[in-house]
DNA sequence: TAATAGGTCTTTTTT
DNA sequence: AGACCTATTA
């Protein structure tokens, strides 16, 4: 007989397990809290990320299997940099945790168990603009021709059917709620998405809600699915959960139901998402939810001085609702936050554009320099001045990489051949070609759609006699590039389809409709085929593009000559999270943030606050807070701004030493 | 009849 | 930067 020992899959930890050296007592309790539901309320800068990657760390360490974790987090960036660093503190292969935002991680679910919901697992996902597209193709479809003036446009459909959808509320009730004005049409815009959500199953298409929708579906009316994906999941963790809704909320509560291995992090002041229903109440009524959960608090932080954190607590204490907590901060004594009144945008940019400067001759690297504001055109005339200056810069706001017409251009024809049943796409790329337009590529899909291949059909000569001289010419490229794309469908690799519709006649329409903005473009392309090549298939590729996160083009961009250090410019939703030693925050005149829309309601004002709270938050060491006090409206009107009411508020002692900033006054020379 | 070119208006924030 | 509307062209 021969003794056979098996070695033991227990995580060997390479790591030293000296956890009080990384982590401060109310981290630790975290960190080790055993199973069962976990509530932390996490302050700003108080370690809350470290925590939880330790949390994650730590249960592997303790012998749970990576592959049955599930951490949600806010970004998929936020995502890899988690598990990054837990595979740097266990041996064990991190990499199988299961994590990412709810709309990735619903993707990767969804792909499993899509034939049960009737969609092809090779769905295709499209971002709001399709949506809102596909909407406007529904509304002509279902509405008589003399009422379609009377219906909102696509994209206000989208918003109120997303709204519906991620606060569970049914149609009527939203619209009586907030949409007064299309009261009586509730109806209408019933049979409208109705057929819309038909249309997404018949196209192979799903919206970032149906993500959501489709997963919850599959845990409420698929007993084998529910009871599997239950028992998949030991443990659970959410990070930002006051950012969450109402549906991410019912998912997560549904998914951690057998082992109630939930643990949930977030700080209800840093709730800046209502605009897309996330309900904060998830975080103030989890004790109710889960009456057995343990409630932990991070207050101490590491992040601000003293005098920055002074502002902040200051600041969110005009919020009426909230938990109430004491924030302390661990840094040593610092300077007062400034205060500026600036002319106008032009000043508020040579401002910030020399102090940045001045900044960088200390010794402080533009990497730990950002510059904040409520909305992407509040920067504008700073990029300019950047550039002027020389100063390197990214932007973290606005349009995202993904979302610009040439990328999705190009991306169209692989998604076409990825999900052959994508009339979007197809009706997109179509239109690339001379003397087709929305009539002729409709006439076009109509043709190929009864073939037994559609996808050969578009190429075939057969299709291409059937079509007027004029569009034949044209059509006959279309024809010669798909032939080409359908014969190395199955082998070639993403960036290789990419280049291959790249060189082909999607050229020229780029030439002929972005005119001078063609070279530009055209690069941003060719980085494109790069980015393609990190991925294995198309799959994978078409998977992760829609739903990441990243807004410009340089988190995307692999090589290139991006410079070493630069300046963030952000939107402050884009900022959460992260931290730099110098912030200025942009625009806080009144009306512009807060912005005009959010005011007229508590709540919405609230929300701006704990927006301000959060800009406030992001700095280590200095922040500069400007208030424009001209300004010229697009008609031409000289206008006079009265400082953000945020700023008002908190110098409401005519003492000035005992404001929570200093005000200085610029002086031109 | 349908495509396209040119002018105007819009915009908070994002998965 | 792009969508929508209107006028012009094929």
């Amino acid at each position: 007989m021969k003794k056979y020992t098996l070695k033991s899959q227990k995580p060997q930890p390479t790591k030293d397990w000296a956890l009080s050296d990384q982590l401060n007592e109310e981290q630790l309790a975290v960190v080790t809290a055993s199973s069962g539901p976990n509530l932390v309320i996490a302050g700003a800068g108080s370690g809350k990320t470290h925590t939880l990657t330790y949390r994650v760390a730590w249960l592997i360490h303790k012998g749970v299997d990576p592959s049955k974790i599930l951490l949600l987090t806010f970004t998929n960036k936020a995502a890899r940099n988690m598990t990054d660093r837990v595979a740097g503190l266990v041996s064990h292969d991190a990499k199988r945790i299961w994590s990412g935002t709810y709309h990735s991680i619903g993707n990767r679910i969804l792909r499993r168990y899509a034939a049960k919901i009737g969609l092809p697992s090779n769905f295709n996902i499209i971002d709001s603009e399709d949506a809102a597209s596909l909407m406007d193709l529904c509304v002509a479809e279902a509405v008589d021709d003399i009422y379609v003036k009377r219906i909102p446009r696509g994209s206000v459909l989208v918003k109120i059917l997303s709204l519906c959808i991620n606060t569970q509320t049914p149609v009527p009730d939203l619209i009586s709620h907030k949409f007064e004005h299309f009261k009586g049409m509730a109806d209408t815009f019933r049979s409208i998405f109705a057929l819309f959500q038909t249309r997404k199953l018949e196209m192979g298409l799903v919206d970032y809600d149906d993500l959501l929708l489709h997963w919850k579906r599959l845990l409420t009316d698929f007993v084998d699915v529910r009871e599997a994906l239950q028992s998949e999941f030991e443990h659970i963790l959410v990070d930002e959960y006051q950012d969450t809704n109402l549906i991410q909320g019912e998912i997560i509560d549904l998914m951690s139901a057998k082992h109630r291995n939930l643990m949930v992090v977030g700080d209800d002041s840093q709730a800046i998402y209502g605009f897309r229903g996330a309900e904060y109440r998830n975080i103030l009524e989890f004790g109710l939810r889960y009456p057995e959960c343990r409630h932990f608090r991070l207050e101490l932080n590491y992040r601000s001085t003293p005098q920055i954190l002074e502002l902040a607590n200051r600041s969110i204490a005009f919020n009426q609702n909230q938990y109430p907590k004491t924030l302390r901060a661990h840094r040593p004594s610092g300077e007062k936050p400034a205060k500026l009144r600036v002319r106008d945008v032009y000043q508020q940019a040579d401002f910030v554009a020399q102090r940045i400067l001045e900044l960088a001759d200390e010794g402080i690297s533009l990497d730990e320099i950002a510059v904040l504001y409520r909305a992407h055109h509040h920067a504008m005339e700073l990029q300019v001045e950047l550039t002027r200056r020389g100063i390197p810069y990214v932007v973290r706001s606005g349009i995202r990489f993904f979302e610009q017409a040439h990328i999705k251009d190009v991306l169209a024809y692989l998604r076409l051949l990825h999900n052959p049943k994508d009339e979007l796409s197809f009706i997109r790329l179509a239109k690339h070609f001379q003397g087709v337009g929305n009539k002729r590529a409709d006439q076009i899909w109509k043709l190929a759609l009864n073939k037994p291949d559609p996808l050969r059909a578009i190429a075939s000569d057969e299709l291409l006699h059937a079509l007027p001289t004029r569009v034949r010419r044209s059509w006959a490229h279309a024809a010669a590039l798909f032939k080409e794309l359908i014969g190395s469908r199955l082998t070639a690799t993403p960036d290789s389809l990419v280049e291959k519709v790249i060189k082909g006649p999607y050229d020229d329409y780029l030439q002929k409709s972005f005119g001078d903005d063609y070279k530009s473009r055209a690069q941003d392309l060719e980085q494109l085929v790069n980015f393609a090549a990190q991925f294995e298939d198309i799959d994978r590729f078409l998977g992760e593009i829609t739903l990441l996160s990243s807004m410009s083009g340089q988190d995307i961009l692999v090589g290139g000559e991006v410079p070493d250090e630069k300046v963030t410019l952000t939107s402050i939703h884009q900022a959460k999270g992260l931290e730099w030693h110098a912030c200025f925050v942009l625009w806080l005149s009144d009306g512009h943030f807060p912005s005009t829309n959010s005011v007229d309601t508590l709540e919405g004002e609230e929300e701006e606050r704990r927006l301000f709270y959060v800009a406030a938050t992001r700095a280590k060491e200095e922040l500069y807070l400007s208030h424009v006090f001209t300004h010229r409206t697009r008609d031409n009107r000289a206008v006079v701004l009265r400082e953000s009411i945020f700023l008002e508020e908190l110098a409401d002692s005519p003492d000035e030493s005992q404001h929570p900033f200093e005000t200085w006054i610029l002086e031109e020379v």
